[in-house]
DNA sequence: GCCATTCTGAACCACTCGGTCCAAAATTAA
DNA sequence: TTAATTTTGGACCGAGTGGTTCAGAATGGC
């Protein structure tokens, strides 16, 4: 038996998520994920059934991925630095391209919340995810269950908000700024 | 001379407003337009030029109607009740449809960012037209001008936050005690 | 009734979309 | 070389897209 070599799956995914993430799901055509992906129609739809598949996968690693490195951090770092850590090394747009480009969950619940039920709840699935993770990192942090709750909330509109607002291609400053504010807050809250 | 009821202008508008609000730009069809607006495709392209231009209409309309709620709302009471109440009145999706819909603007920042750079900066414009009254608000209410910038940047954030939030249909507690909190602290700020 | 004006309905356009299919090429173990 | 296997390119499909055009119906002032 013999074949081909068979192409890189898990590269051509991360290409996919790439346009998919910028994009958004409506406005990226197989045609673009062909091209980025550098793999033939007929391997596209062999290897992933749909295009919305795809997108699927994609959503999925990139929470994945997300909570990983929020997981990594709380390893190395006390709870509340691990928090405030994470939103300063994704939310500040300068650092090359993806920086502008926001949340893939948010903009997946933005995009998708009228037109596509389901792409919208797992979105937004992923996201109360993330926020249950806000909220045992701050427990863990000093903090009452029901308080740490109630921040993890706020933190999380925190979220939603700079990764909406980093769309926006404004000054970094208004970013850096409110970031170190609420932290500040956040932790006088605790103590 | 003679002419046929030429068709209501404005309630038309209103209904692609609609259209577009809920489901976004891409994912509205001009079909699903002329249905929305009872109207034939000919008047259609005859009093709206494109699908575009009357999205550009539409997207104007709701920043100009977002702005009057707001200063209707500081012309009757103290600016900081005034800021609170438009959070209220708008955020909580109870009350029938639109609360779900989220801000026209915040979905198309993310819908077009990547898409169509003119839409999203236009919407984005809009958003600093905002955040400007915003920070006007928390002048008037007593803070420094360079302490009503930081509260106003904080405010926006915090809007376009809950706006996302708005879309995911989370139970309203999530949305309601966040307002009541973070006005209880820009209060307490200024003060 | 007439006429200028406005709106309509439908046909039509070129194009893009996501998706299917298959014969041919490419690959490597046997 | 042969044989098994995977990828490829490209033709093809039906459906839907935004947009144009125009003959004719509807309208209301004269």
């Amino acid at each position: 038996m013999a074949r081909p070599i068979e192409f890189d799956r898990p590269k051509a995914v991360n290409r996919a998520l790439a346009l998919f993430w910028r994009k958004g799901f409506q406005a990226t055509s197989v045609a673009d994920l062909l091209a980025a992906m550098t793999i033939s129609r007929s391997s596209f739809y062999a290897a992933f059934t749909d295009k919305r598949s795809l997108f699927i996968e994609c959503l999925d690693l990139f929470s994945a991925r997300t909570l990983d490195m929020l997981q990594r951090g709380r390893a190395e770092m006390p709870p509340i630095d691990a928090l405030q850590n994470f939103f300063e090394r994704n939310f500040i747009g300068a650092r090359g391209a993806k920086g502008h480009w926001g949340c893939m969950l948010v903009n997946t619940v933005i995009e998708m919340a009228d037109v596509d039920g389901e792409l919208a709840a797992r979105a937004s699935h992923h996201l109360s995810d993330m926020q249950r993770f806000f909220q045992a990192c701050l427990q863990e942090a000093g903090a009452t269950p029901a308080h740490a709750k109630e921040l993890a909330a706020m933190l999380m509109l925190f979220n939603e908000g700079i990764r909406v607002s980093s769309r926006r291609r404004l000054p970094d400053a208004q970013h850096l700024q409110p970031i170190a504010t609420t932290f500040h807050l956040i932790r006088s809250a605790i103590a």
